[in-house]
DNA sequence: GAAAGTACCGAAAACGTTTTCGGAAAATTG
DNA sequence: CAATTTTCCGAAAACGTTTTCGGTACTTTC
C-alpha cells in the first residue's frame, strides 16, 4: 500500500540512499554488483520513483497544458489525438482544458496550467480573444508557448497553422469554376483571425474573377451550429434567390444549410453549389457529400508538440529559441455538393 | 523570471517562512496585520504556490488519469468534456491517455499514471481487455478507480454505465414493432461487455416475440468502422435478402450500413428498417435521419467524476470506501430510418 | 615501496512547502 | 500584582529525490 523509498530499499542493503538512487540511474561510480542488487531489490519491491519529489527536484513536471475552444469537435478532437501521441513518445503528459470560446475563461484556464508548473503550453484561441496579455506572461515566466489554428498574429511564439485565406480562395475559385455567378459566404465571428482569413480569401476569389464583391451576402454566424446553417440558408435563400453557389466557414454549418437547402426542395449542387471547411468524418457520409477543405487535425497536433519540444530542450539547455511558424498543407477535396467542372 | 518564494516574501518582510505560510492560508494565530502585509507582497510579487513542494508535502497531486479507446469519437469527447468540466469545480485537473482498444497499450498508460501519481483513475475498458489484474493492482495502490461505459463486471469497483441489454431490447423492438419480420444485428467485438449485452437485448426482444433467432444474421464488427458498416450491409442483402431490418451496434457503423444501402437502391424504412446506437451528432444529420438509442455521454463523464470525487474523499479522510454501480437512463430516438409504428 | 591513479561509496545540501509544538509577549482575571 | 489565559510568532522536521564534493580503500606504476 505505501510506496517504496529509496530510504527503504537502502536500509535493507546497508547502504546509502546516493547509492541507490546512483545504482538505479547507472551512474559510472558504482559497481556492478551492488547495482545488480539494488535493481533486483527495486523490482521485487515494485519501487517506483515518487514524481513530486523528482519534479521539486529538477524542476521539471513532463507535463504540459493543452487549450482549446471546444472538446467535443471532430477537427479538435484529432488535434487532441496528435498531440498526445507525440507527447507521450517523449515521456510528457497532457492536461486539457477548455475555453468555450471565452477569453475569461481562456485566460483563467491558463493561471491553472501555470499553478501547476506545466513545462509549456499549447493553445488555440477562443473567438473572443482579442487581449493577449495572459499569452505574453506566460512566456515572461521562461515557459514555451505555441499557437494552433486559431493564432493571433500579434503575439511572437511558434505557431502551427493552415494558409486560410489560400484555402478559401481555391475553395470559392472552385465554385466559380465549376460555374457559379452568384456566390455567397457564411463566415465566422469577427475576431478570429481564420474567419477573417477565409473571409478574405473568399473575396480576393471573387475580385480576380472581376465578379462584383456583394456584402449583402456575407453572413456572420455567431455559434458556428447546425442550426444556425439551416437558418442562414433559409434566409438567404428569401433575400437572395439568385445565389447559386455559398463558401461556408466550416462543414458543420454546411451540412445544417445543406439539410435545409434540400428540405426546402432546392436542388444540390445543381442550383445552388456548396464548399464547406475541415473536412470533418461527417461530410462523406451526407448526402450528397460535401465538398469542402481537408484540414489536417492530426498532422497539425503533432507538428505542435514537436514545435513545443524542441523549444522546452532549447529552455533547459539555456540556448536562445527562435520562433517558428509552420503553415501546413490543406487541399480541396471535390464530392457531390458542387457540380464537375 | 523566477518564481517568488515563501522565503523571499519572509525575508522582505522580516519574518519566518512559517508565518508567511500561515498568513496566506487564514491560519487564525496569524495577527491581521501580518496577513494583511503577507498578502499585499504576495500578490505584487506575484507569488504562486509551487505546486511540486505542495505535492510533496500533502501527497496528492489534485490530478485524475482518464483512459479512453480513442479519442477521435462523439461519444468518448462528450465523456472526456463532462468529466474536465466536473472536475474543474473540484480543483482537480485530467491527464487523458488513449488505449487504441489494445489490452498492452492500457496497461502501460496505467503503468504512466500511476508514475505520475494521479490521485485517481477512470477507465473506459478497450475491446481487447480480458484480463484485469491491472486493474485490481491499481486499486491496491489505495488509489480508486471508476470505470465507465466499457466495464468489466468481475472487478470491484464503482462504475458508470447504461442498460446496454435493456436498451437493446428496447430498439429491437421499435423494430418488430414498426413491422419488421427478420431482423439482423451487426454486433461489436467478441470481448467488451457492452456488446455483449446489446447481443443478448437484441436475441431477447426476438424470443419474447416469438421470432426465430438465426445467428447466421449476426454479422460481428471487428474494428467498428464506416467502412465495415458499408460492406456488412452489401453481404448481408447478398445472403439474406429476405432481412427487413437491421439493429446495430453504433452509430457510425450504422451510417456506413445505411449509406451503403441507399446507393445499393434500397429504401429506407420501406424495404429495410435501421437503428443504430449512441446518437451521436451524425446521426439526426443524415438522409434519412437515424433512428438511435441517445447514450448520455456528457451526463456519464460527470458522473464519472462525481464519484471519483466522492472516493477519493472518502480514503483520504481513512474512511472506508463502497463500490457503487451507477445505471444512467437511455431513451430511443425515433427518426425517419425507421417506420411510424 | 612510495607515488599516483582508480574504483567505489556516502554525507550533506538543496528543492519549497506544511504543520506541529513550544515559547514569549501581551492581555485578562480575581 | 500574581496567576492565568490569549495572541502571536518561529524553529524544526518532514516529504523523497538528485547531485556535488570528498574521502576511503584498493590497484597500478616506476
Amino acid at each position: 500500500m505505501k510506496p517504496t523509498t529509496l530510504k527503504e530499499i537502502a536500509e535493507i542493503l546497508g547502504i546509502s540512499i546516493t547509492t541507490v538512487s546512483k545504482a538505479l540511474k547507472d551512474y559510472p561510480d558504482v559497481s556492478k554488483k551492488t547495482k545488480a542488487l539494488v535493481k533486483e531489490l527495486a523490482v521485487t519491491m515494485n519501487y517506483r520513483p515518487n514524481s513530486f519529489a523528482v519534479n521539486l527536484r529538477t524542476k521539471e513536471s513532463k507535463t504540459i497544458g493543452l487549450i482549446i475552444p471546444e472538446i467535443v469537435h471532430h477537427f479538435f478532437s484529432s488535434v487532441i489525438k496528435g498531440i498526445i501521441s507525440q507527447a507521450e513518445k517523449k515521456g510528457y503528459l497532457v492536461i486539457i482544458l477548455q475555453s468555450d470560446e471565452s477569453y475569461d475563461l481562456e485566460k483563467k484556464q491558463m493561471e491553472l496550467l501555470l499553478n501547476k508548473n506545466v513545462d509549456g503550453l499549447l493553445v488555440s484561441l477562443a473567438n473572443a480573444t482579442a487581449d493577449f496579455k495572459h499569452l505574453t506572461d506566460f512566456m515572461e515566466q521562461g515557459k514555451p508557448l505555441v499557437l494552433f489554428d486559431k493564432v493571433a498574429k500579434i503575439v511572437n511564439c511558434s505557431k502551427i497553422i493552415i494558409d486560410d485565406r489560400k484555402a478559401a480562395e481555391t475553395a470559392t475559385q472552385h465554385l466559380i469554376d465549376t460555374g457559379c455567378k452568384r456566390i455567397a459566404h457564411f463566415r465566422g465571428p469577427l475576431l478570429p483571425q481564420n474567419s477573417i482569413d477565409r473571409f478574405l480569401g473568399y473575396r480576393k476569389a471573387l475580385r480576380d474573377n472581376n465578379m462584383e464583391y456583394d456584402p449583402s451576402l456575407v453572413y456572420i454566424c455567431s455559434d458556428m451550429s447546425y442550426e444556425e446553417g439551416g437558418d442562414y440558408a433559409a434566409q438567404l435563400m428569401k433575400e437572395h434567390p439568385d445565389v447559386d453557389g455559398i463558401f461556408i466557414n466550416t462543414d458543420l454549418v454546411a451540412i445544417g444549410a445543406l439539410t435545409t437547402l434540400k428540405k426546402m426542395g432546392i436542388q444540390i449542387p445543381e442550383q445552388v453549389s456548396i464548399v464547406g471547411f475541415s473536412n470533418w468524418f461527417m461530410s462523406q457520409a451526407i448526402s450528397p457529400s460535401l465538398t469542402t477543405i481537408d484540414q489536417p487535425g492530426f498532422a497539425m497536433g503533432q507538428m505542435a508538440f514537436k514545435r513545443l519540444y524542441k523549444e522546452m530542450l532549447a529552455i533547459k539547455a539555456k540556448k536562445p529559441v527562435t520562433f517558428k511558424i509552420k503553415t501546413l498543407v490543406t487541399s480541396l477535396v471535390k464530392r457531390e455538393s458542387t457540380r464537375e467542372s
